[in-house]
RNA sequence: GGAGGAGUGCCCGAGUGGUUAAAGGGGACGGGCUGUAAACCCGUUAGCUUAGCUUACGUUGGUUCAAAUCCAACCUCCUCCA
C-alpha cells in the first residue's frame, strides 16, 4: 500500500484537474491532515445520457473516496428546472420535475460501476437538491439572494456575452448560479470537483459558504475531454460520444470510432493506466492497436474484464478478419423462397423499405459472402445462411 | 401598452409564386481504401403497393392553373420603446 501523499500526490497531477481554488498546495495540506472532508459534484439531470466526459468526473470522486473521504453525488433535479445559463439553449429546454427524475435514475445506473454506492463503511451517498430547496421559505430566498449582487453575476462571461448580442437573460437563469452555489452549503462540503466550464458557479458557491458558514470551500475544476485536434467537445451532437448505458458492444464500437487523437485523452481520463503504460503505447505509430486497448480498458471498466476481451475478441474477428460473427442474432424465416427485401426487412424490421432498396442497391447487402444488388432477386432460404446488412448488421437465417 | 422581427427536413441554415422532396454545412448511413467502426475519397439521407402516388416548410383557413413563398386569423418565441 502506498503513502496516503503518494496516492494523493498522483491523483492531483494525472493531468485531470485544470485548476485547485484557492491553490493546489492548500489542498494538499488539508487532504494530508488526516481529517475526513466532504466532497460533491454536482450534475443537473437534463438529459438521459452520460458520456465519458461525465464519467470521468465520477471517477475522480470515487478515488476521493477510496482514500477515506464523504463523496456526494448531487443531482440538481432542482436547478435542472431552471436551466443552467452555461448552455445558451437551456432556457429553451427547461425539464419538468418528473422527468427530472427519471434522468436521476437513469444517470445512478450508469454511473454505478465506477463510483461505489455500496460500500459498506463509507458508501458514496446520491443527494438530489430539490431536497432543501423544496422546504426553503420565501424569507430565507430573499436572504440567499441578498447575499450577492447584479453587478457580481454580471462579471460572468456568458451574460456578458448574451447582453452584447441582444439575447435575453430571464431571471430565473441570472440567479441560477446563486442555486447551484447554496447545495454547497447545504451540503457543507470542504470540496466541490466540476468542469471547468462550471468554475463560475462553483466559485459563487463558495462565496456563499464563507457568508453562511465561515467555511473555506476548496474547487477543484476539471478538464473537459475535447479533441485536441478539433477542439470539440464530446457530445452527442459532435458525434464524438462514446455513451454509458448502452451496452459491450456499443461502448466497444463508439471507442473504435472516436478520431484517434482522443485515444490518449481517454486513457487518461477515464482509466487508470499509469501514464508511462500509455507513453509505451506508441499511440501515433499504432493507434488502432492503442484503440483496441482502450476499447478493452473501458469495457472491462463498466462491464467487467470477461466482456472486455469478449468484445475485443469479436471486433478482431469481425472487421479485422472480417469473420462473420458467430454471435449474430438468429432470425427465424417460415417460408423457403423469399425476395431479397422482405428478407431484410424480416432482419431489421424498423428499416423502411425504401431505406432498404437503398441499401441494397449500394451493395451493403452480401449473403454467405455474395454481394447482392437486385432487391427483387428470389431466394431459396436454407439453413443456417449467413446475412450481412452494412457495417455492423449481421444475422443468421434459420 | 406601442413598434418591429422570427418559426423550414435529425440539427444548424438558404430559399419570397412554377424542374423545390426544398441550396449549403453538421450528423447519420452506404461504398472504396485501411489488419481501427480513425483519417481520406465517392455516394445516399420522407413514405408507399415506386416509370406512379401520398405526405412535408408553426397552426387553421383563403387567393391562384400553381404557394415554403401572397392574404387572414391564431399559436409560440425574440428585439426595441414605455
Amino acid at each position: 500500500m502506498k503513502s496516503t501523499e503518494q496516492r494523493v500526490s498522483k491523483i492531483l497531477s494525472r493531468g485531470i484537474i485544470k485548476n485547485i481554488l484557492p491553490s493546489e498546495s492548500e489542498l494538499k495540506k488539508k487532504l494530508l491532515s488526516g481529517e475526513q472532508l466532504r466532497f460533491y459534484i454536482g450534475a443537473d439531470p437534463t438529459g438521459p445520457s452520460l458520456h465519458l466526459s461525465h464519467a470521468k468526473n465520477f471517477m475522480l470522486l470515487e478515488e476521493f473516496r477510496q482514500l477515506g473521504h464523504k463523496v456526494f453525488v448531487l443531482f440538481g433535479d432542482l436547478t435542472a428546472c431552471i436551466g443552467d445559463p452555461t448552455d445558451r439553449n437551456a432556457a429553451r429546454t427547461r425539464l419538468t420535475r418528473e422527468e427530472a427524475k427519471k434522468n436521476v435514475d437513469s444517470w445512478v445506473n450508469q454511473i454505478k460501476a465506477i463510483i461505489n454506492f455500496d460500500d459498506h463503511d463509507n458508501p458514496a451517498e446520491v443527494v438530489l437538491n430539490s431536497t432543501w430547496f423544496d422546504q426553503m421559505s420565501v424569507t430565507e430566498m430573499i436572504e440567499l439572494l441578498s447575499q450577492t449582487t447584479v453587478q457580481r453575476m454580471l462579471e460572468r462571461d456568458m451574460f456578458e456575452k448574451r447582453i452584447n448580442n441582444n439575447q435575453p437573460i430571464f431571471l430565473h437563469e441570472f440567479v441560477y448560479p446563486l442555486f447551484q452555489g447554496y447545495d454547497s452549503v447545504a451540503l457543507d462540503v470542504d470540496v466541490e470537483l466540476c468542469g471547468t466550464d462550471q468554475t463560475f458557479n462553483a466559485l459563487a458557491g463558495r462565496d456563499l459558504l464563507k457568508r453562511f458558514k465561515g467555511k473555506e470551500k476548496f474547487v477543484v475544476a476539471v478538464n473537459l475531454m475535447e479533441n485536441p485536434a478539433t477542439g470539440e467537445l464530446m457530445s452527442k451532437s459532435n458525434g464524438t460520444g462514446v455513451f454509458l448505458g448502452t451496452n459491450p458492444k456499443t461502448m466497444f464500437g463508439e471507442v473504435m470510432s472516436l478520431p484517434d487523437e482522443m485515444i490518449e485523452v481517454v486513457l487518461i481520463n477515464n482509466t487508470r493506466v499509469a501514464l508511462d503504460e500509455i507513453a509505451q503505447l506508441d499511440i501515433k505509430n499504432k493507434p488502432r492497436d492503442a484503440k483496441l486497448f482502450t476499447a478493452e480498458k473501458l469495457v472491462s471498466i463498466f462491464y467487467g474484464e470477461r466482456a472486455g476481451k469478449d468484445e475485443k475478441e469479436s471486433f478482431i474477428q469481425t472487421f479485422s478478419k472480417k469473420s462473420f460473427p458467430s454471435d449474430a442474432p438468429k432470425v427465424e424465416i417460415e417460408e423457403n423462397q423469399l425476395d431479397l427485401l422482405s428478407l431484410v426487412k424480416r432482419c431489421q424490421p424498423e428499416k423502411s423499405n425504401n431505406e432498404i432498396r437503398r441499401l441494397i442497391s449500394q451493395g451493403a447487402v452480401s449473403l454467405n459472402g455474395n454481394k447482392i444488388t437486385d432487391f427483387e432477386e428470389s431466394l431459396v432460404i436454407s439453413q443456417g445462411m449467413e446475412l450481412k446488412v452494412g457495417k455492423r448488421g449481421f444475422f443468421h437465417i434459420n
